[in-house]
DNA sequence: TGAAATCCTTGACGCAGATCAAATCACGGG
DNA sequence: CCCGTGATTTGATCTGCGTCAAGGATTTCA
């Protein structure tokens, strides 16, 4: 059966959900009207893998909703998430022909594309595009580096505390809900794919959830659903300091 | 006992060593000279901490000569390596202003330092300079990615490869040496910066350079001078495809 | 309603790498 | 030449997580 597309692409830039957080988020009215021209979207079905490694990639493009990620694979199989594309973020390196990951889509979702020549050129004559890219990639490289501290040197219990608070805090940031009282939100990522993220097997993905439910810091309601009833004990058991500020 | 400097500062930007690989690489001379009056050096002694996380940071710079490391550490003093930092790397992040990692210097060192201020006018004025940056960030990010998979999914004996096999090709890169015949170079990492840098212990990586000696995939000349008869065999004890084409 | 496909959980066991401990090496200074 | 300090190696033991295996819960489709 064909799946109907929850979301549909956006008619207009103005009215598009990320207008405010993608590469475009600075350009000028001018600006977005000459992306408008060029732009496209696609959609992809949850499952699909939209662009392979190694592939010639022609286009790049922004993430308008849905979920995706950026995996390596070894030869013989070992797989290791190196990116978690939610919407907003930019898929395609300018200046690069080739892919350096697997990108797969986790939900279904659509995506807004751009021909990477034509982008390239309109990056090259617009100052404000290539200023949030640079922005969004020196996010990505703070991003990845804290991750690199959870893949290298935390524990299963704590890797799992890890990912469960970064999803909390990001959709507590998304749905402005403040980071006070019990926060509810969905897992978006099977066991396999939180094993993948963190470095670690399924089995130990459902033994760590299952030992942080039994010890009261996550409550479960199905297999997806989390309640975290203290978001400081959960930031304590994944070896953060309390404090650590919002990093949006 | 002071130590001297062993490299002074370059008089003058056109005979920077780093010129073409630095933050300044597309600058054409008008732009060049109205960097070089902005800029000014700092030398650190090895062992020395630049910066700390957390700390106010009033400036940003480029490493001229020597290597340090970009570290983050947890509140029980578990530490991950999150950055190399070569001659030619940029330091800082233009639009914040606290540091979030600990910089500290593994050789002695020079730095090309601008204030934080003048430096992100300059940026602003200057689409060369931001051009440059985000083609930097950009390979940066890849590197990071990369470092992700052996982080996450390699085994001891793969990261101590990988790592070696790093070192080595950048190595070839900078001396113009081709990648064929026996490669010779100096670990610049102590035993713990290497495993700071793998997420391992000091101990397993003194046994995996063991093993690999004893196997015949490296040589050792005293602690840190390497010879690696075969890059290819290096490269499929990393459990990289053999080919992995020169990422420069 | 039942069969097949996913996804998840739980248990038993083994091993890679951590931990603890002790030599050994290299080097600079007195 | 001897000593102190820091880097490295090596050995013995422990343990967290991987591996292998079985079974449960949901959903999809016939």
């Amino acid at each position: 059966m064909l799946k109907e597309l929850t979301s549909a692409a956006p008619r207009d830039c103005e009215d598009c959900p990320i207008r405010h957080r993608a590469v475009c988020a600075r350009c000028e009215s001018d600006e977005l009207e000459r992306l408008d021209q060029i732009k496209y979207y696609r959609s992809f079905e949850a499952g699909q893998t939209l662009i392979w490694s190694g592939d010639k990639m022609d286009f790049v493009g922004s993430v308008v909703s849905g979920i995706a990620t950026l995996t390596q694979t070894m030869e013989d199989g070992r797989t290791q998430m190196v990116g978690l594309l939610l919407p907003s973020d930019f898929v395609g390196r300018p200046g690069r022909d080739s892919a350096a990951y697997d990108v797969v889509a986790v939900s279904d979702i659509v995506m807004c594309c751009f021909r990477k020549k034509p982008f390239e050129d309109m990056m090259a004559r617009t100052p404000h595009i290539a200023q949030r890219l640079l922005e969004m990639t020196l996010d990505e490289l703070d991003a990845a580096r804290e991750w690199m501290l959870v893949l290298g040197r935390k524990t299963a219990r704590e890797k799992i505390a890890s990912l469960i608070a970064i999803i909390a805090r990001r959709d507590a940031v998304l749905n402005t809900a403040g980071m006070q009282g019990p926060l509810v939100f969905d897992l978006p990522l099977t066991r396999e794919a939180m094993a993948d993220y963190l470095g670690l097997t399924l089995e130990t993905v459902s033994r760590q959830v299952s030992a942080l439910r039994r010890d009261g810091v996550i409550s479960l309601e199905g297999k997806r659903r989390v309640t975290v009833p203290d978001f400081n004990r959960l930031l304590e058991e994944a070896g953060d300091d309390s404090d650590g500020g919002l990093l949006v």
